[in-house]
DNA sequence: GTCTCCTCGCTAGCAGTGCTAGATACAAGA
DNA sequence: TCTTGTATCTAGCACTGCTAGCGAGGAGAC
């Protein structure tokens, strides 16, 4: 048996436990509330004691911030779905929006540590995630046709905080849920006139 | 001394800790943020132990939602000023545009208390706070000239949402600081033309 | 094969949190 | 003057994120 054979298992163990903690984490908080996110019940749930999740992370934050990153891989993949999905620019407009909102409503939790919690990532620049960077492109994309004479990427930093703005105040309260579907009905008329 | 007028004066000074209470928590929390604002610290500041904040309230989250209280009446009155200052309809819609992100960026942390932390307090109903809803008017009554066909209430709770999401989104880091005014400028003429 | 060393995960504990039970001092009424 | 009731405090509970330092067990040297 080789020395390096020895420590290139070692660290796909590793990195496999390293998996272990981020899926728990995110299903621990999609199942019940980040709020129910400990350290000892995150150990807990790894089968493994307390300080193990120091040793792949710096805190808890930094584990948020990893559940948030594969987040971002989600909603990208689902924004792309129903964004090359769609017959026409406007459709595939609504559509992304609808699936941006699905995706918000679905996992509420994955959703506040992407864009609600104040995680330690790089975002609008071109250090942020090729993850983020992609969801974002998505929208983009679909906006592209509808721009006329706005800068793109102010258009589109503009509609993505809408819809971020619509489903925040809506989920804690702030709005009326039974007019969700008016309301981005509306948003999507006034941005693709 | 009658019985009647010494507890009065009781009353009074109960109303006068409470209100102190607020204030404290309100002036801490923009100076050092809510993560500052402990019930050690304070019971410290108003120089009572800390079983009395629970004689007044019922715990932390229902002192933050009496300061969210507090800030309704604040942004109301400056919505307020800056629609009736404003010489016509579309600048009405530009300044109290304007004067709500500057209050949001002026006093974060009691913006926070009154949109995004999950305040016990009744929001989109007859029940909410007076000042909530005449903020919430001031809001209406800039959009209402450029309505239109849509729904005046939805059409406000779609632009307030749309406020809100460009302003939280930059100040946690998500948006590029410097193209503010650009966002914010695309988004009026998207809802005042 | 034996011994040493070093890495890894553990137990235990620190300083802080929101909140509360029970003791106590003090003022009002008999 | 004595009793009663209330307002306030001290002390403590159960929890949080995080870390120091110990001990077992495998890797490498001889």
């Amino acid at each position: 048996m080789s020395v390096v054979s020895i420590q290139e298992r070692r660290e796909r163990e590793r990195a496999e436990r390293e998996r272990l903690i981020v899926t728990a984490a995110r299903e621990l908080a999609e199942s019940e509330g980040w709020e129910a996110v400990t350290t000892r019940r995150l150990a807990e749930e790894i089968e493994y004691s307390q300080p193990v999740l120091y040793s792949h992370f710096k805190g808890k934050d930094a584990i948020m911030a990893a559940v948030a990153v594969e987040g971002f891989a989600d909603l990208a993949a689902e924004l792309r779905a129903a964004r090359t999905a769609a017959a026409d620019p406007r459709q595939a407009l609504a559509d992304v929006g609808a699936a941006y909102a699905l995706f918000a409503a679905r996992r509420p939790a994955l959703y506040d540590a992407m864009f609600t919690h104040a995680v330690d990532l790089p975002f609008a620049t071109a250090q942020a995630p090729p993850a983020l960077r992609e969801g974002f492109g998505e929208l983009r994309e679909a906006l592209r046709p509808l721009a006329r004479d706005d800068d793109l990427e102010t258009l589109t930093e503009t509609f993505w905080s809408a819809l971020h703005g619509l489903l925040t105040l809506m989920r804690n309260g702030r709005l009326r849920r039974d007019d969700h579907d008016r309301r981005l009905t509306l948003l999507l008329a006034r941005f693709s006139r």
